[in-house]
DNA sequence: TCTTGTAAGGTTGTCTGATAACTTTATATG
DNA sequence: CATATAAAGTTATCAGACAACCTTACAAGA
């Protein structure tokens, strides 16, 4: 397969998108204040020259966002910040050094601390999920994303075992972005290397958390996080009362 | 005035709202795997019993977060995980008590290392920023709600000042989900006594990021963290480290 | 004069039906 | 066998109508 390497030829935005991108940023840009009333539904369909259905769509992708609440017979408003029920991470340039460092950092915290209540809360069944996704990763040698889904794996069981449920919602949330990033960045050889060094380091964390001990695993979490980190050439802060 | 207190009355979701909310739960949940074809329009609306417009705002609401992708005259597809770029927190029942300590326990790895960072990376405008929020703070001893305002500016103040994009983001969001528990709970009287106490707390970390000393910045949000938390009756597993 | 009830007007929510635009599959032609 | 065309199916958009709700104005009764 001689092929150039084409890029996905982008489909063109339909109007809901792009009407909701509009008012969006109207909002976010503050020329809607919170609580403003936006016109009504006839009135941004003459405006736009689109259908009122059109609109209403528009509109349905702003209420998703929180960015809008309508209230039926009154309106659509601008909603408080408060009221919006997702956090967006946009698409940026994956190989951006800076972003990618900011996310990993904030990774950190979450991880070890993950370690460390699963280490407390785990299960039977968290314990089996965690060896069979090391499993996986030793079996995953020679396939660098099998590697990285396996790794992600054995993050998500991690987080699952705190028996909290925003901690696999925000790790698993930061984890792939991060992933995605690797990925992009094309570092394959990199992933090999990594794969293979960091099974022992997940080992580590497993053992922790299978004997309960919460201390001991958030050490190997932040163990396994500085070493990934320098693997990554990645210059990090001190981490929480340094390596002890 | 003596009205008694009302609750607002909770208006019921309309129909796209809620038939985005069923197959929104059949991808996440797995029941349509990443890639498969969601049934057509058409079917959809006989299923839910429903015309094809509500349809089609229910799956404007799922394109927005990602879930779905459509293409035109083929149909739409549940999205490979990766094209997701919005993490949601349901509002669910503000006096979950669970769920409130469980995202209480999620803000606290969160908020220390932004503590930490903060102090190795604050300029001056952040400094002046975060005595604002505490001259802020100290006004507020009279109104509840401005004291978890200044509070939540507080931390955002911290969190922009480890210039780190991600975490005024991230714990902005998780924070005011918080204050909103709060607000619920309709724990007025401690929250008068949370804001007196607390100001002490915050100069505390204030101080500690002003000299730029990492580890005390840690240290006094830890400790800021766990008296918060005893003050709102909340049992958490021990911190990073213990309290040194 | 104040309170309650009703009507009118305006706006969102949902439905129905049609056509445009696009994709896929089947068939015809060279 | 390769190419072109037609048919079928699906999403995207349009138009119009009615339902449901909200706000305001006005009338009637105490």
């Amino acid at each position: 397969m001689a092929v150039a390497d084409f890029n996905q030829i982008r489909r063109s935005e339909h109007l809901p998108a792009r009407i909701a991108a509009q008012i969006g940023r109207e909002i976010t840009e503050g020329r809607i204040a919170a609580g403003e009333k936006l016109p009504t539904e006839h009135l941004l369909a003459k405006t736009f020259g689109v259908s009122r259905s059109v609109v209403r769509e528009a509109i349905a992708q702003l209420r998703n966002e929180g960015l809008v609440e309508t209230r039926q017979g009154v309106g659509a408003f601008a909603t408080e910040f408060e009221r919006r029920q997702s956090l967006r991470i946009e698409h940026g340039d994956p190989t951006d050094q800076l972003a990618f460092h900011n996310l990993y950092q904030l990774r950190i915290p979450l991880e070890i601390e993950a370690a460390g209540l699963a280490a407390i809360h785990r299960t039977s069944a968290d314990l089996a999920r965690l060896d069979e996704t090391l499993e996986q990763m030793t079996g995953a040698e020679k396939w660098t994303e099998q590697g990285i889904v396996a790794d992600l794996a054995f993050h998500r069981a991690l987080a699952t075992a705190t028996q909290n449920e925003y901690f696999p919602l925000f790790t698993s949330f930061i984890a792939e972005r991060i992933s995605l990033a690797i990925q992009a960045a094309r570092a394959k050889a990199v992933l090999e290397e990594i794969v293979e060094v960091t099974i022992a380091e997940h080992v580590a964390i497993r053992d922790a958390v299978a004997i309960g001990d919460p201390v001991k695993a958030r050490q190997a979490m932040r163990h396994h996080l500085i070493q990934a980190a320098a693997r990554l050439d990645l210059a990090l802060e001190t981490l929480q009362g340094e390596i002890s």
